[in-house]
DNA sequence: AGGCGACTGACGAAATCATTACATCGGTGC
DNA sequence: GCACCGATGTAATGATTTCGTCAGTCGCCT
């Protein structure tokens, strides 16, 4: 198992590498985003450590440029107080993170989470039942019929085929669909479930998206 | 699993709540240090949320009151990010420190963490007899057959699972899965036992839920 | 047999969700 | 610049489900 990390301060890097190292991973270090994204675009890892604070390309521009062209899991490394660095850091596809400072222990838990679940397909379509996803051209059809989402009804499909088959909760759809912290008396939610159902579920005969009372939705199949 | 939040801004401690109502929690909610004190020394509680900052009575005070007589787990919420009170936080016996503002999410974890549910789990499902339940998922099976319940359902199932094989008296049931502290002489537990075994236990062989007279019920498999 | 506790079914209030209608905002084309 | 249109949030209304209460019955234990 490859691992990369991207950590510009030196005493860390060493800390993490030495670490990991132990545990039988290979380990490569880069000290800054540059040297990183070069890594991490041209070499295949199993996974990316990311710090977020970096000298000249920061973190955010190294994820970014990383999922252009690969799916390689990311564990951010984030400051403390940054709240918002989180959810943006998830939302650019960062496969979890982690709080600085953190105990050895808590990083490897993380890292071995990660790479239990195998590799992560980004794969061009995900399907589910007759329903087609292609994230890269962002469209979606059902039963080979082309359905035309808005903006926050493909964000809102996006996040439920992400988690499909999970329960969602409004609260957390509300945080990683909307930017709503702490709002809590507004039903935007039912209402985009609403415009979305009448889409890809009013026309057909299976439903997709099933409610769970007092708790929010689940997106499934149906089987099982 | 009980969880007290003790907050004085009702917006914020309405929103967390709700989230995690929709998780299964039961919650009750103190407006400042002296109610939250009162509350978590004369209940029992699985974790309690502490606002460092409150009226009259503080957060630390709360904390070192409360340490003198329980060792609740306690997760600590400051809008200050300075090390130092993290610091004295975590010495005086926090388990947790979360610096506000925060995502729901990031609270979440943090929460499940102490509780010592991981976060996300992937293979998280509990199995009694032939009965299964996938909290992930919120989705109970038996023999196979799907089976939908209802909140208070699964809730009430929920606390059974989690005392499997132990004798679970009606009052710490009302307790755990209610919000009652005090005895009113209702019959909600017998009643939603009632619908639970509806469900789960009447069309089926095995009993799952047996009844201990005077006292309250036992879930489980075999003959004890 | 009697009494106490548990079980059961029905009912209605309350909570929750679905759905529709309306308001707002930003962009587009004339 | 202005009118239009679609996207999206807000609010109001109606439909559905849930859950607590109650009252009656059943069944165990002394």
């Amino acid at each position: 198992m490859r691992i990369l990390v991207i950590e510009d301060e030196p005493k860390t890097a060493a800390y993490i590498h030495k670490g990991l190292s132990e545990q039988g991973y290979v380990v490569d270090t880069a000290g800054d985003g540059l040297d990183g994204l070069h890594l991490a675009t041209t070499t295949h890892y199993d996974l990316v450590l990311l710090d977020v604070m970096l000298p000249g390309v920061d973190g955010w521009a190294v994820l970014e440029g990383l999922r252009r062209q690969r799916a390689t899991p990311v564990l951010f490394l984030s400051a403390l107080d940054a709240i918002d660095d989180r959810v943006r850091g998830l939302k650019l596809g960062a496969d979890d993170y982690l709080v600085k400072p953190f105990a050895f222990s808590e990083l490897l838990a993380r890292v071995q989470n990660i790479l239990r679940r195998g590799p992560v397909q980004r794969e061009a379509v995900t399907r589910i039942a007759d329903l087609e996803i292609d994230p890269l051209r962002r469209r979606v059809t059902r039963a080979g019929e082309r359905i035309d989402l808005t903006a926050k009804e493909y964000a809102l499909l996006d996040y439920f085929v992400r988690h499909a088959g999970a329960m969602c909760s409004r609260t957390l759809i509300a945080e990683n669909v909307w930017d709503m912290n702490f709002d809590s008396d507004t039903n935007v939610v039912d209402v985009a479930v609403r415009r979305l159902r009448a889409k890809i579920d009013d026309p057909y005969e299976t439903k997709l998206i099933h409610t769970i009372r007092g708790v929010g939705y689940v997106f499934d199949a149906g089987g099982t």
